[in-house]
RNA sequence: GCCCUCAUCGUCUAGUGGCCCAGGACGCCGCCCUUUCAAGGCGGUAGCACGGGUUCGAAUCCCGUUGGGGGCACCA
Protein backbone atom coordinates (compact mmCIF):
# COMPACT_ATOMS: atom_id res chain seq x y z
CA UNK A 1 0.00 0.00 0.00
CA UNK A 2 2.59 2.68 0.91
CA UNK A 3 4.44 1.51 -2.43
CA UNK A 4 1.51 3.31 -4.20
CA UNK A 5 1.04 6.09 -1.91
CA UNK A 6 4.79 6.67 -2.58
CA UNK A 7 4.70 6.11 -6.18
CA UNK A 8 1.82 8.42 -6.85
CA UNK A 9 3.36 11.24 -3.99
CA UNK A 10 6.65 10.66 -5.99
CA UNK A 11 4.54 11.34 -9.36
CA UNK A 12 2.83 14.28 -8.44
CA UNK A 13 5.90 15.70 -6.43
CA UNK A 14 3.87 15.49 -3.53
CA UNK A 15 4.79 14.92 0.34
CA UNK A 16 4.71 11.18 1.78
CA UNK A 17 3.95 11.52 5.24
CA UNK A 18 4.20 8.07 7.62
CA UNK A 19 1.46 9.10 10.66
CA UNK A 20 1.04 6.22 13.47
CA UNK A 21 -2.58 4.96 14.11
CA UNK A 22 -2.12 4.31 17.49
CA UNK A 23 -5.47 4.83 19.05
CA UNK A 24 -6.41 1.48 20.18
CA UNK A 25 -4.77 0.76 23.87
CA UNK A 26 -5.86 -2.55 23.95
CA UNK A 27 -3.87 -3.63 21.06
CA UNK A 28 -0.59 -1.55 21.52
CA UNK A 29 2.05 -3.58 20.98
CA UNK A 30 5.74 -1.93 21.88
CA UNK A 31 8.06 -2.15 19.37
CA UNK A 32 4.83 -2.49 16.09
CA UNK A 33 5.93 1.08 15.29
CA UNK A 34 10.02 -0.10 15.14
CA UNK A 35 8.79 -2.56 12.80
CA UNK A 36 7.19 -0.21 9.97
CA UNK A 37 10.38 2.29 10.15
CA UNK A 38 12.34 -0.69 9.77
CA UNK A 39 10.25 -2.53 6.95
CA UNK A 40 10.02 0.32 4.93
CA UNK A 41 13.51 1.70 5.20
CA UNK A 42 14.92 -1.97 3.78
CA UNK A 43 12.86 -1.31 1.12
CA UNK A 44 14.00 2.05 0.53
CA UNK A 45 10.56 3.82 0.75
CA UNK A 46 11.32 6.82 2.74
CA UNK A 47 8.76 8.67 3.57
CA UNK A 48 9.23 12.53 3.95
CA UNK A 49 7.28 13.72 7.34
CA UNK A 50 6.91 11.47 9.93
CA UNK A 51 7.20 10.57 14.23
CA UNK A 52 10.60 10.36 13.62
CA UNK A 53 11.63 12.71 11.45
CA UNK A 54 8.65 15.82 12.17
CA UNK A 55 7.43 17.84 9.73
CA UNK A 56 5.09 20.56 9.47
CA UNK A 57 2.03 18.45 10.96
CA UNK A 58 3.63 17.05 13.53
CA UNK A 59 3.02 15.16 16.18
CA UNK A 60 2.78 12.39 14.02
CA UNK A 61 1.27 9.38 16.55
CA UNK A 62 -2.28 9.70 16.86
CA UNK A 63 -2.04 9.28 20.62
CA UNK A 64 -0.47 12.69 20.69
CA UNK A 65 -2.84 14.26 19.06
CA UNK A 66 -5.88 13.36 21.24
CA UNK A 67 -6.47 17.11 22.35
CA UNK A 68 -6.94 17.99 18.88
CA UNK A 69 -10.13 16.04 18.38
CA UNK A 70 -12.12 16.93 21.27
CA UNK A 71 -13.23 20.37 19.48
CA UNK A 72 -14.68 18.66 16.83
CA UNK A 73 -16.40 15.77 18.61
CA UNK A 74 -18.12 18.70 20.59
CA UNK A 75 -19.02 20.44 17.74
CA UNK A 76 -20.86 17.33 16.09
CA UNK A 77 -22.71 16.85 19.97
CA UNK A 78 -23.54 20.67 19.85
CA UNK A 79 -24.86 20.63 15.57
CA UNK A 80 -27.09 17.18 16.47
CA UNK A 81 -24.58 15.25 14.22
CA UNK A 82 -23.68 12.97 17.21
CA UNK A 83 -24.94 11.67 20.63
CA UNK A 84 -23.86 9.86 23.80
CA UNK A 85 -24.71 6.15 23.88
CA UNK A 86 -24.64 4.30 27.31
CA UNK A 87 -25.32 0.97 26.12
CA UNK A 88 -22.77 -1.54 27.35
CA UNK A 89 -21.28 -4.69 25.05
CA UNK A 90 -23.35 -7.63 25.97
CA UNK A 91 -26.64 -5.25 24.62
CA UNK A 92 -25.12 -4.50 21.77
CA UNK A 93 -23.32 -8.23 20.97
CA UNK A 94 -27.23 -9.16 22.05
CA UNK A 95 -29.09 -6.80 19.69
CA UNK A 96 -26.91 -8.26 16.86
CA UNK A 97 -27.54 -11.52 16.90
CA UNK A 98 -31.36 -11.18 17.36
CA UNK A 99 -30.71 -8.43 14.09
CA UNK A 100 -29.14 -11.69 12.49
CA UNK A 101 -31.63 -14.44 13.44
CA UNK A 102 -34.70 -12.00 12.34
CA UNK A 103 -32.85 -11.77 8.62
CA UNK A 104 -32.88 -8.05 9.17
CA UNK A 105 -29.39 -5.80 8.37
CA UNK A 106 -27.32 -5.23 11.51
CA UNK A 107 -26.49 -1.98 13.42
CA UNK A 108 -27.03 -0.15 16.46
CA UNK A 109 -30.84 0.60 17.24
CA UNK A 110 -30.54 4.43 18.86
CA UNK A 111 -31.82 3.21 21.99
CA UNK A 112 -29.83 5.69 23.36
CA UNK A 113 -30.91 8.59 21.42
CA UNK A 114 -32.37 12.01 22.86
CA UNK A 115 -31.72 10.16 26.13
CA UNK A 116 -29.60 11.94 28.86
CA UNK A 117 -27.32 10.30 31.24
CA UNK A 118 -30.32 9.35 33.80
CA UNK A 119 -33.03 8.85 31.30
CA UNK A 120 -30.59 5.81 29.66
CA UNK A 121 -29.56 4.64 32.97
CA UNK A 122 -33.48 3.96 34.02
CA UNK A 123 -33.15 1.32 31.04
CA UNK A 124 -31.40 -2.08 31.35
CA UNK A 125 -27.85 -2.75 29.25
CA UNK A 126 -26.87 0.81 30.42
CA UNK A 127 -23.14 1.17 31.31
CA UNK A 128 -21.19 3.87 33.03
CA UNK A 129 -18.49 5.59 30.68
CA UNK A 130 -20.64 6.63 27.54
CA UNK A 131 -19.23 6.67 23.96
CA UNK A 132 -19.81 8.91 21.17
CA UNK A 133 -21.96 8.01 18.08
CA UNK A 134 -22.34 9.54 14.87
CA UNK A 135 -26.28 9.91 13.81
CA UNK A 136 -26.28 8.58 10.30
CA UNK A 137 -29.23 9.95 8.32
CA UNK A 138 -31.82 8.56 6.25
CA UNK A 139 -29.89 10.55 3.17
CA UNK A 140 -26.54 9.73 3.87
CA UNK A 141 -24.38 9.87 0.82
CA UNK A 142 -23.18 5.97 -0.03
CA UNK A 143 -22.19 6.77 -3.65
CA UNK A 144 -18.34 8.13 -3.89
CA UNK A 145 -15.91 8.30 -6.67
CA UNK A 146 -12.74 6.16 -6.55
CA UNK A 147 -9.60 6.93 -8.65
CA UNK A 148 -8.88 3.31 -9.46
CA UNK A 149 -12.64 1.94 -9.87
CA UNK A 150 -14.84 4.81 -10.69
CA UNK A 151 -18.09 5.13 -9.09
CA UNK A 152 -18.47 3.02 -5.78
CA UNK A 153 -21.74 2.37 -4.27
CA UNK A 154 -20.81 1.36 -0.89
CA UNK A 155 -23.00 -0.20 2.13
CA UNK A 156 -25.42 1.65 4.58
CA UNK A 157 -23.67 2.39 7.74
CA UNK A 158 -25.24 2.57 10.99
CA UNK A 159 -24.20 5.06 13.90
CA UNK A 160 -20.89 4.75 14.31
CA UNK A 161 -18.80 4.60 17.24
CA UNK A 162 -16.34 7.98 17.15
CA UNK A 163 -15.14 8.25 20.77
CA UNK A 164 -14.87 5.43 22.48
CA UNK A 165 -15.36 4.96 26.77
CA UNK A 166 -11.38 5.51 27.21
CA UNK A 167 -11.75 8.69 25.57
CA UNK A 168 -10.07 7.80 22.33
CA UNK A 169 -11.05 8.60 19.27
CA UNK A 170 -11.61 5.16 16.80
CA UNK A 171 -9.82 5.09 13.78
CA UNK A 172 -13.05 6.98 11.67
CA UNK A 173 -13.12 10.43 13.26
CA UNK A 174 -8.93 10.38 14.04
CA UNK A 175 -8.35 9.69 10.56
CA UNK A 176 -10.69 12.34 8.86
CA UNK A 177 -9.66 14.77 11.29
CA UNK A 178 -5.78 14.06 10.77
CA UNK A 179 -5.88 13.83 7.42
CA UNK A 180 -7.95 17.38 7.08
CA UNK A 181 -5.31 18.74 9.09
CA UNK A 182 -2.31 17.32 7.60
CA UNK A 183 -3.82 18.53 4.00
CA UNK A 184 -3.67 14.78 2.78
CA UNK A 185 -4.98 15.23 -0.62
CA UNK A 186 -5.12 11.08 -1.66
CA UNK A 187 -6.51 8.86 0.97
CA UNK A 188 -5.04 5.62 -0.64
CA UNK A 189 -5.85 2.40 1.36
CA UNK A 190 -7.31 -1.24 1.04
CA UNK A 191 -10.26 -2.35 0.13
CA UNK A 192 -11.53 -3.08 3.52
CA UNK A 193 -12.48 0.67 4.14
CA UNK A 194 -14.66 0.96 0.92
CA UNK A 195 -17.73 -0.10 3.50
CA UNK A 196 -16.39 2.70 5.83
CA UNK A 197 -15.98 5.33 3.48
CA UNK A 198 -19.49 6.21 3.61
CA UNK A 199 -18.98 7.51 7.35
CA UNK A 200 -15.63 9.29 6.74
CA UNK A 201 -17.29 11.36 3.89
CA UNK A 202 -20.48 12.41 6.17
CA UNK A 203 -17.45 13.42 8.12
CA UNK A 204 -16.15 15.61 5.82
CA UNK A 205 -19.40 16.75 4.72
CA UNK A 206 -20.46 17.67 8.47
CA UNK A 207 -16.86 19.68 9.54
CA UNK A 208 -17.27 21.69 6.47
CA UNK A 209 -14.11 20.17 4.65
CA UNK A 210 -13.22 19.30 1.77
CA UNK A 211 -13.02 15.67 0.84
CA UNK A 212 -9.98 13.91 -0.53
CA UNK A 213 -9.58 11.65 -3.49
CA UNK A 214 -10.01 8.56 -2.30
CA UNK A 215 -8.37 4.87 -3.83
CA UNK A 216 -9.37 1.71 -2.60
CA UNK A 217 -6.66 -1.15 -4.14
CA UNK A 218 -7.51 -4.64 -3.81
CA UNK A 219 -6.11 -7.07 -0.87
CA UNK A 220 -3.51 -9.42 -1.67
CA UNK A 221 -4.47 -12.96 -1.34
CA UNK A 222 -3.12 -16.33 0.37
CA UNK A 223 -2.96 -18.97 -2.59
CA UNK A 224 -6.53 -20.38 -1.49
CA UNK A 225 -7.64 -16.85 -2.56
CA UNK A 226 -8.23 -15.85 1.14
CA UNK A 227 -7.36 -13.09 2.88
CA UNK A 228 -3.43 -12.87 3.90
CA UNK A 229 -3.43 -12.88 7.70
CA UNK A 230 -0.36 -13.05 9.56
CA UNK A 231 -1.11 -16.26 11.34
CA UNK A 232 -1.86 -18.33 8.07
CA UNK A 233 1.05 -16.50 6.22
CA UNK A 234 4.61 -15.35 7.63
CA UNK A 235 5.01 -13.71 4.26
CA UNK A 236 2.48 -10.95 5.58
CA UNK A 237 5.49 -9.79 7.76
CA UNK A 238 7.11 -8.03 4.62
CA UNK A 239 11.12 -8.53 7.43
CA UNK A 240 9.95 -12.33 6.28
CA UNK A 241 11.62 -11.76 2.92
CA UNK A 242 14.60 -10.29 4.27
CA UNK A 243 15.02 -13.55 6.70
CA UNK A 244 14.45 -15.67 3.56
CA UNK A 245 17.18 -14.18 1.55
CA UNK A 246 14.96 -12.06 -0.88
CA UNK A 247 16.49 -8.48 -2.25
CA UNK A 248 14.04 -5.68 -1.34
CA UNK A 249 14.81 -4.44 -5.02
CA UNK A 250 12.84 -7.63 -6.09
CA UNK A 251 10.65 -7.81 -3.85
CA UNK A 252 9.42 -3.90 -4.62
CA UNK A 253 9.35 -5.13 -7.83
CA UNK A 254 7.04 -7.80 -7.28
CA UNK A 255 4.76 -5.98 -5.19
CA UNK A 256 3.84 -3.43 -7.28
CA UNK A 257 3.60 -6.31 -10.29
CA UNK A 258 0.85 -7.39 -7.96
CA UNK A 259 -1.72 -5.28 -9.32
CA UNK A 260 0.22 -2.92 -11.76
CA UNK A 261 1.17 -3.12 -15.28
CA UNK A 262 3.61 -1.02 -16.93
CA UNK A 263 2.04 0.80 -20.15
CA UNK A 264 4.86 -1.39 -22.21
CA UNK A 265 4.42 -4.65 -20.71
CA UNK A 266 7.31 -4.50 -19.11
CA UNK A 267 7.46 -7.11 -15.54
CA UNK A 268 11.54 -5.86 -14.77
CA UNK A 269 11.16 -2.62 -13.82
CA UNK A 270 12.82 0.04 -10.51
CA UNK A 271 10.56 2.06 -8.41
CA UNK A 272 11.76 5.07 -10.38
CA UNK A 273 10.42 3.69 -13.17
CA UNK A 274 7.13 2.89 -11.77
CA UNK A 275 7.03 6.57 -10.55
CA UNK A 276 7.56 7.65 -14.08
CA UNK A 277 4.46 6.12 -15.30
CA UNK A 278 2.15 5.90 -12.46
CA UNK A 279 -0.99 5.97 -13.68
CA UNK A 280 -4.43 4.65 -11.65
CA UNK A 281 -6.06 3.72 -14.56
CA UNK A 282 -3.24 0.68 -14.86
CA UNK A 283 -3.99 -0.31 -11.65
CA UNK A 284 -5.86 -3.48 -11.10
CA UNK A 285 -9.06 -4.10 -9.15
CA UNK A 286 -8.48 -7.95 -8.56
CA UNK A 287 -7.02 -9.21 -5.57
CA UNK A 288 -3.82 -10.90 -6.26
CA UNK A 289 -2.80 -14.40 -5.49
CA UNK A 290 0.65 -13.47 -4.10
CA UNK A 291 2.81 -16.27 -6.46
CA UNK A 292 6.56 -17.24 -4.22
CA UNK A 293 7.60 -18.80 -7.42
CA UNK A 294 7.65 -15.62 -9.75
CA UNK A 295 8.89 -14.05 -6.69
CA UNK A 296 11.63 -16.47 -6.35
CA UNK A 297 12.44 -16.04 -10.40
CA UNK A 298 12.76 -12.46 -10.43
CA UNK A 299 14.75 -12.28 -7.20
CA UNK A 300 16.90 -14.68 -9.16
CA UNK A 301 16.88 -12.12 -11.97
CA UNK A 302 18.18 -9.02 -9.96
CA UNK A 303 20.63 -11.63 -7.69
CA UNK A 304 22.32 -11.99 -11.53
CA UNK A 305 22.41 -8.45 -11.91
CA UNK A 306 24.35 -7.20 -9.45
CA UNK A 307 27.91 -7.06 -9.35
CA UNK A 308 30.06 -9.60 -8.08
CA UNK A 309 31.03 -7.13 -5.37
CA UNK A 310 27.69 -6.02 -4.12
CA UNK A 311 26.33 -10.03 -3.88
CA UNK A 312 29.14 -11.08 -2.23
CA UNK A 313 28.58 -8.37 0.50
CA UNK A 314 24.46 -9.04 0.29
CA UNK A 315 25.68 -13.02 0.95
CA UNK A 316 28.12 -12.03 3.51
CA UNK A 317 25.55 -10.26 5.54
CA UNK A 318 23.11 -12.92 4.96
CA UNK A 319 25.36 -15.69 6.01
CA UNK A 320 25.72 -13.42 9.20
CA UNK A 321 22.52 -12.62 9.88
CA UNK A 322 21.53 -16.56 9.80
CA UNK A 323 24.85 -17.37 12.17
CA UNK A 324 26.51 -19.33 9.91
CA UNK A 325 29.84 -16.33 9.71
CA UNK A 326 30.32 -14.45 12.62
CA UNK A 327 28.44 -10.64 13.11
CA UNK A 328 31.81 -9.19 12.05
CA UNK A 329 33.23 -11.75 9.80
CA UNK A 330 37.27 -11.71 9.33
CA UNK A 331 38.90 -10.46 6.00
CA UNK A 332 39.69 -13.69 5.17
CA UNK A 333 36.05 -15.34 5.47
CA UNK A 334 34.81 -11.95 3.70
CA UNK A 335 37.85 -13.03 0.68
CA UNK A 336 36.45 -16.68 0.74
CA UNK A 337 32.82 -15.36 -0.20
CA UNK A 338 33.98 -13.14 -2.10
CA UNK A 339 36.02 -15.82 -4.51
CA UNK A 340 32.92 -18.01 -4.34
CA UNK A 341 30.34 -15.37 -5.63
CA UNK A 342 31.23 -16.06 -8.80
CA UNK A 343 31.12 -19.59 -8.47
CA UNK A 344 27.40 -19.67 -7.24
CA UNK A 345 25.20 -15.79 -8.52
CA UNK A 346 24.07 -17.58 -11.47
CA UNK A 347 22.19 -20.75 -9.23
CA UNK A 348 20.64 -19.14 -7.07
CA UNK A 349 17.30 -17.22 -6.82
CA UNK A 350 17.53 -15.75 -3.14
CA UNK A 351 20.67 -15.30 -0.48
CA UNK A 352 19.90 -17.90 1.32
CA UNK A 353 20.82 -20.94 -0.85
CA UNK A 354 23.71 -19.67 -0.46
CA UNK A 355 23.83 -21.55 2.77
CA UNK A 356 24.36 -24.82 1.14
CA UNK A 357 26.04 -23.78 -1.32
CA UNK A 358 28.98 -22.28 0.26
CA UNK A 359 29.07 -24.71 3.41
CA UNK A 360 31.65 -27.08 2.30
CA UNK A 361 33.78 -23.72 2.05
CA UNK A 362 33.47 -22.31 5.37
CA UNK A 363 33.14 -24.88 7.40
CA UNK A 364 35.61 -25.61 10.07
CA UNK A 365 37.19 -28.83 8.97
CA UNK A 366 36.12 -30.70 12.13
CA UNK A 367 33.05 -29.98 11.25
CA UNK A 368 32.58 -31.00 7.86
CA UNK A 369 30.24 -33.72 6.72
CA UNK A 370 28.50 -35.52 3.79
CA UNK A 371 24.98 -35.90 3.02
CA UNK A 372 24.51 -38.92 3.90
CA UNK A 373 21.67 -39.33 1.24
CA UNK A 374 24.23 -38.26 -1.77
CA UNK A 375 27.03 -39.71 0.31
CA UNK A 376 25.56 -43.15 -0.06
CA UNK A 377 24.46 -43.11 -3.43
CA UNK A 378 27.62 -42.37 -4.72
CA UNK A 379 30.55 -42.86 -2.75
CA UNK A 380 30.11 -46.34 -3.44
CA UNK A 381 32.44 -49.27 -3.68
CA UNK A 382 33.10 -48.27 -7.84
CA UNK A 383 34.31 -45.13 -6.56
CA UNK A 384 37.22 -46.24 -5.30
CA UNK A 385 39.97 -45.90 -7.64
CA UNK A 386 38.28 -42.40 -9.01
CA UNK A 387 39.20 -41.21 -5.32
CA UNK A 388 42.60 -42.87 -5.21
CA UNK A 389 43.55 -41.42 -8.74
CA UNK A 390 41.92 -38.39 -8.43
CA UNK A 391 44.17 -38.02 -4.76
CA UNK A 392 46.96 -39.40 -6.91
CA UNK A 393 46.86 -36.82 -9.49
CA UNK A 394 46.24 -33.82 -7.12
CA UNK A 395 48.53 -34.57 -4.51
CA UNK A 396 51.49 -34.62 -7.43
CA UNK A 397 50.19 -31.21 -9.26
CA UNK A 398 52.83 -28.11 -9.40
CA UNK A 399 50.42 -25.74 -9.41
CA UNK A 400 46.82 -25.32 -7.60
CA UNK A 401 44.81 -23.54 -9.71
CA UNK A 402 41.31 -24.31 -11.58
CA UNK A 403 42.91 -25.39 -15.45
CA UNK A 404 46.36 -27.13 -13.98
CA UNK A 405 43.52 -29.03 -11.70
CA UNK A 406 40.95 -30.00 -14.54
CA UNK A 407 43.73 -31.45 -16.92
CA UNK A 408 44.74 -33.53 -14.01
CA UNK A 409 41.58 -34.47 -13.55
CA UNK A 410 40.63 -35.29 -16.72
CA UNK A 411 43.98 -36.75 -17.57
CA UNK A 412 43.46 -39.43 -14.66
CA UNK A 413 39.86 -40.09 -14.66
CA UNK A 414 38.68 -39.57 -18.58
CA UNK A 415 41.59 -40.63 -20.44
CA UNK A 416 43.44 -42.92 -17.39
CA UNK A 417 40.10 -44.94 -16.15
CA UNK A 418 38.69 -43.93 -19.59
CA UNK A 419 35.02 -43.24 -17.29
CA UNK A 420 32.45 -40.79 -18.97
CA UNK A 421 32.95 -36.98 -17.20
CA UNK A 422 29.63 -37.69 -15.53
CA UNK A 423 30.61 -40.69 -13.71
CA UNK A 424 34.09 -39.59 -13.38
CA UNK A 425 33.46 -36.27 -11.44
CA UNK A 426 30.67 -37.10 -9.41
CA UNK A 427 32.53 -39.24 -6.36
CA UNK A 428 35.42 -36.33 -6.11
CA UNK A 429 32.50 -33.72 -6.30
CA UNK A 430 30.71 -35.23 -3.37
CA UNK A 431 33.65 -36.37 -1.24
CA UNK A 432 34.90 -32.41 -1.19
CA UNK A 433 32.16 -30.49 -1.08
CA UNK A 434 29.39 -32.99 0.42
CA UNK A 435 26.97 -32.78 -2.22
CA UNK A 436 26.14 -34.42 -5.04
CA UNK A 437 24.78 -30.77 -6.41
CA UNK A 438 27.33 -27.85 -5.69
CA UNK A 439 29.52 -25.24 -7.70
CA UNK A 440 31.78 -25.49 -10.63
CA UNK A 441 34.23 -28.85 -9.46
CA UNK A 442 37.46 -27.35 -10.37
CA UNK A 443 37.39 -23.45 -9.37
CA UNK A 444 35.60 -25.12 -5.76
CA UNK A 445 38.78 -27.57 -5.25
CA UNK A 446 41.21 -24.33 -6.23
CA UNK A 447 38.83 -22.30 -3.63
CA UNK A 448 39.25 -25.08 -0.97
CA UNK A 449 42.47 -25.17 -1.21
CA UNK A 450 45.10 -28.35 -2.19
CA UNK A 451 45.27 -29.57 1.50
CA UNK A 452 41.45 -29.51 2.62
CA UNK A 453 40.82 -31.07 -0.66
CA UNK A 454 43.08 -34.26 -0.72
CA UNK A 455 42.20 -34.50 3.10
CA UNK A 456 38.67 -34.73 2.20
CA UNK A 457 39.59 -37.07 -0.88
CA UNK A 458 41.27 -39.71 1.85
CA UNK A 459 38.08 -39.82 3.69
CA UNK A 460 35.78 -39.99 1.28
CA UNK A 461 37.68 -42.77 0.46
CA UNK A 462 37.41 -44.33 3.79
CA UNK A 463 33.42 -43.90 3.27
CA UNK A 464 33.56 -45.58 0.14
CA UNK A 465 35.25 -48.26 1.49
CA UNK A 466 39.01 -48.00 0.07
C1' G B 1 -28.07 -13.73 7.75
C1' C B 2 -27.74 -8.56 5.56
C1' C B 3 -25.02 -4.92 2.50
C1' C B 4 -21.08 -3.89 -0.89
C1' U B 5 -17.58 -5.49 -4.44
C1' C B 6 -14.89 -8.41 -8.14
C1' A B 7 -14.61 -12.22 -12.24
C1' U B 8 -9.07 -13.53 -19.05
C1' C B 9 -4.26 -19.77 -18.92
C1' G B 10 -2.53 -23.23 -12.30
C1' U B 11 -0.54 -17.95 -10.86
C1' C B 12 0.51 -12.49 -12.20
C1' U B 13 -1.38 -9.95 -16.26
C1' A B 14 -2.27 -7.29 -21.71
C1' G B 15 -6.84 -6.31 -23.69
C1' U B 16 -11.63 0.03 -22.83
C1' G B 17 -16.83 -3.21 -29.60
C1' G B 18 -13.70 -5.23 -35.22
C1' C B 19 -6.17 -5.34 -34.94
C1' C B 20 -8.01 -11.52 -30.48
C1' C B 21 -10.27 -18.93 -33.23
C1' A B 22 -7.02 -13.79 -27.06
C1' G B 23 -0.69 -11.46 -26.37
C1' G B 24 3.31 -11.57 -22.47
C1' A B 25 5.53 -13.41 -17.76
C1' C B 26 6.08 -17.26 -13.84
C1' G B 27 5.27 -22.46 -13.39
C1' C B 28 5.13 -27.09 -15.93
C1' C B 29 6.80 -30.42 -20.22
C1' G B 30 10.40 -31.38 -24.27
C1' C B 31 14.98 -30.28 -26.94
C1' C B 32 19.95 -27.79 -27.23
C1' C B 33 24.34 -26.41 -24.28
C1' U B 34 26.91 -29.08 -20.17
C1' U B 35 31.67 -32.27 -14.95
C1' U B 36 26.54 -31.92 -11.06
C1' C B 37 23.05 -28.01 -10.41
C1' A B 38 21.87 -23.72 -12.49
C1' A B 39 21.92 -19.81 -16.06
C1' G B 40 20.95 -19.23 -21.30
C1' G B 41 18.58 -20.54 -26.15
C1' C B 42 14.51 -22.90 -28.81
C1' G B 43 9.71 -25.23 -28.84
C1' G B 44 5.20 -26.86 -26.38
C1' U B 45 0.97 -27.00 -22.60
C1' A B 46 -3.05 -24.12 -20.70
C1' G B 47 -7.68 -19.27 -20.17
C1' C B 48 -12.14 -14.96 -21.70
C1' A B 49 -16.96 -18.79 -15.03
C1' C B 50 -22.11 -19.87 -16.94
C1' G B 51 -26.86 -18.29 -19.24
C1' G B 52 -29.52 -14.64 -21.62
C1' G B 53 -29.67 -10.11 -24.25
C1' U B 54 -27.73 -5.33 -27.22
C1' U B 55 -24.91 -5.07 -31.98
C1' C B 56 -23.50 -6.29 -38.76
C1' G B 57 -19.74 -7.73 -35.00
C1' A B 58 -18.50 -8.80 -27.90
C1' A B 59 -13.17 -11.08 -23.67
C1' U B 60 -14.79 -6.00 -24.11
C1' C B 61 -21.76 -3.05 -23.16
C1' C B 62 -26.55 -4.62 -20.24
C1' C B 63 -29.31 -8.28 -17.12
C1' G B 64 -29.34 -12.75 -14.35
C1' U B 65 -26.85 -17.09 -12.18
C1' U B 66 -22.63 -19.06 -9.98
C1' G B 67 -18.13 -18.37 -7.61
C1' G B 68 -14.46 -15.38 -4.92
C1' G B 69 -13.42 -11.25 -1.73
C1' G B 70 -14.65 -7.30 1.77
C1' G B 71 -17.76 -5.14 5.53
C1' C B 72 -21.67 -5.53 9.27
C1' A B 73 -16.57 -3.80 16.60
C1' C B 74 -15.97 1.06 22.15
C1' C B 75 -9.83 -2.85 15.68
C1' A B 76 -7.35 -0.37 12.44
Amino acid sequence: MSLFNLAFARRRGGEFVLRIEDTDRARYVADSEQQIYDTLHWLGLDWDEGPDKGGPYAPYRQSERIESYRVHVDRLLADGRAYHCWCTPERLAEMREQQQKAKLPTGYDRLCHGKSREERAALPGAGEAPVVRMLIPDDVPLVFDDIIRGEVKAPRPDDQVIVKADGFPTYHLANVVDDHEMAITHVVRGEEWISSTPKHVLLYDWLGWKRPAFAHMPLLRNTDKSKISKRKNPAARLMWFQEQGYLPEALVNFLALMGYSQPDGEEIFTFEEMVESFDWARVNTVGPVFDLDKLGWLNGHYVRELSVDDLAGRITEHLSRRGMLPAEPTAQQRATVLAATPLVNERMQVLSEAEGMLGFLLVDEEAFALDPDDAAKVLTGDSVPVLEASAAALGALPSWDTGSIEQALRAALVDGLGLKPKHAFGPVRVAVTGRRVSPPLFESLELLGRERSLKRLRDGLAVAGG
